[in-house]
DNA sequence: TTGGCTGTTGAGCGATCACTCAAATCGGAT
DNA sequence: ATCCGATTTGAGTGATCGCTCAACAGCCAA
């Protein structure tokens, strides 16, 4: 009976928590994300966001405290996405080696189709981040590193599944293939021609298919 | 006879030719080097190269004419040595895949013992710029072009040489020495551990060995 | 010495930076 | 209709940005 009470007490609570923000916070990050990685942190600044946002500078203060937490926010965000492509290829079936390889082909194809072609925004802010900024060089590492953590699984994995022999070494390939990754979407920056980039990805992949023994 | 008047004529404009410079141009670039490739173009300020170069403004902008041209001088400085390193490679007597394939160890060897790693400033040059200084992306793509085209020309002349069979496509060689040469620096950057970075550059380098036919 | 030219100085310019806060605005409960 | 509290607003904060320039210092010829 007092359950009823309850339900009409918090009832205000409740729908202020589904009540329709004047922005809507995903757009407004997609829209961060998109500014920061095509320009990087310094070369942003807060007009740049107040324009991609459609905020003023006090709102995105209320909703994202600082550009540097801003900023975080939208590492997180894109890594979570990077380590989310990945953790889905290691779950379909069929070979791994077959779907990291597919993965580099996929990657260069999605580049060359991009007109803004632009290199995986955790390298670009490990590259820029300055001792100023310490904090941000420091979570790009520790992304990457979980994004490696990701492949060397993937590589274990297919090792389990005899794909690799058992003297190859999954943290030593995983270590190869994000360098290559990160050499490719370099490439794709720098304005590589479509044919070259994508002949450059099927190398790597075909590098990748060639590991399992026969 | 009028030849010695001349030579009392001109003298002060000789001398002061020589004159010594309160501040060393050189060494005022490679300063200025040092500073811009470690904390970027957006995040060096002018307080920061008045630190570096002992310079007061004025001077700086008398010698350099602004934070732009400065970069450009310095970017041109690193590119030179740069594509020095490789002219002098591809000069060098012996095979010309040995002296790649060293050069990748000779460089992960480099970055190991050097405390503050960085990658290529021109990379770095190129994934920063951003619309607004389009001309700093240009230049850094034109000298990473630069470099690939001398890579290249080694790699013909090894074929040349025939450490290469006819098959081999220097230009397709080149472009995977110079992704896997920016990847091996990247690393560096990153912070992996000397022996895994020192195994990463051992890999590349045992690549283009392979190339050679038996 | 003196005059003249070169190169240096540093206070200070307007613009822009990241950021703040008092006032206006809005949706929902009464 | 009226009020309340949450949210948005945008002019404005001090700091710093890249950069300028009138005044000054040092050197050499005369």
């Amino acid at each position: 009976m007092c359950g009823a009470r309850d339900i009409r007490l918090f009832l205000p609570y409740l729908l202020r928590m589904i009540r329709a923000r004047p922005y809507d916070r995903d757009v407004a990050l997609d829209a961060a994300l998109s500014l920061f990685w095509r320009k990087g942190y310094h070369a942003t600044s807060l007009k740049d966001l107040e324009g991609a946002l459609q905020m003023k500078p006090g709102s995105i203060y209320a909703a994202f405290d600082s550009k540097h937490a801003l900023y975080l926010s939208v590492l997180e965000r894109y890594f979570l996405r990077s380590r989310g492509e990945l953790k889905a290829l290691r779950e379909r079936p069929g070979p791994i080696l077959q779907g990291l390889a597919d993965h580099l082909r996929a990657v260069a194809r999605r580049e060359a189709d991009d007109p803004a072609r632009s290199a995986c925004m955790l390298v670009r802010t490990m590259l820029d981040a300055t001792a100023g900024e310490a904090e941000l060089g420091a979570r790009a590492r520790g992304y990457l590193d979980a994004i490696r953590a990701e492949i060397e699984a993937a590589f274990r994995k297919a090792q389990e599944n005899g794909e690799l022999t058992k003297a190859q070494d999954p943290a030593r390939l995983a270590q190869r293939y994000q360098s290559n990754m990160t050499a490719l979407r370099i490439e794709a920056h720098r304005g590589l021609d479509d044919a070259a980039l994508i002949a450059l990805a099927e190398e790597m992949a075909q590098e990748v298919e060639a590991l399992r023994p026969n």
